[in-house]
DNA sequence: CACGATCGACAACCCCATTGTCTATTAAGG
DNA sequence: CCTTAATAGACAATGGGGTTGTCGATCGTG
């Protein structure tokens, strides 16, 4: 009974590796939003963050949904939420009457430069605890394992199916 | 013009971490379901993967949505996707009738130990190709700065918000 | 200037998760 | 025992977010 943790299909050595990603990914997501929600932005999900990353300088809504892997309306509702918290506003394409641009409010600004900030802050934590040369081998060496993958923002339904 | 790129916000040196580190547990997770894919669980999706560890030796609907963090309701419809895949089954539990105990079978347990597998021979390619000293490190690393965080199952609601 | 493609808006639909309610069962205490 | 509070799971009603489909306006190309 009091073994009853012990599952009978052992997991082999090694194959944590992706969950030890995934905790290490969640971990500092977590504390920048917690740095977040206490300057202001406590409506802003991790989310939003790949939203802001596929927004970029300033794209479509269909451009934006090609990126984000959902349909042009369902990036329309997201950009919505975002448009009603003052993140994000949409102004007509000079060069294109059909476009609308959507681009970072100085409020959207603004987070994305304090997340950025966060993450660095963070980042300089990690190197004080492991060292910096441990910090930059672990960077160098995920570099090094993700060089041919592309970055793609459609987290959402790749996880979810 | 052909500066468009650069954006007038540059993300400062070292924000780039978190993102290091999701683009890691993709490629590992993406290289995991191609091989499942092949292996015939072309269905099995990241968050079943989960759902899985969620599990454990075995849950009732209840206990897994509390995991999840999901209503039981909610639990209960991804367990009917499962079990018409033959992945779990619902037993009754002996010792509460109100129960029904969730658990792999024999084809759930068979996709897992697959994906444990593949996992632990991608971990291996990686050590191939960065040495086995630096591997251990980023784990050493990845364990140290996530110890004192609990392994939370709620991935989606977590990240959708 | 004609034609096909694309943009954004609008509408209808659908899936999934939520809350609320219900019955059966369990556990704790008088 | 017997009462009472808590919990499991089934069912129903609701709502949000996503999808497809359609439309007029505009762009690009030949």
């Amino acid at each position: 009974m009091g073994l009853s943790i012990v599952s009978s299909t052992l997991p082999p050595r090694g194959s944590d590796l992706p969950l030890l990603l995934l905790l290490g990914f969640r971990a500092l997501i977590d504390d920048v939003h917690a740095e977040l929600a206490e300057a202001g932005h406590a409506g802003f999900r991790p989310l939003h963050g790949v939203t802001f990353k596929a927004i970029g300088d300033g794209v479509t809504a269909s451009e934006l949904g090609r990126r984000l892997g959902v349909s042009k309306q369902a990036a329309g509702k997201t950009i919505e939420g975002l448009e009603r918290e003052g993140y994000v506003e949409r102004v007509s394409d000079p060069g294109d009457a059909r476009s609308k641009i959507i681009r970072l409010t100085p409020r959207g600004v603004d987070v994305q430069q304090q997340a950025f900030k966060v993450m660095a802050d963070l980042r300089a934590r990690w190197a004080e605890r492991l060292g910096e040369g441990r910090m930059t081998a672990i960077e160098d060496a995920l570099r090094e394992m993700t060089a041919d993958r592309e970055t793609r923002f459609d987290i959402p339904g790749w996880f979810n199916g």
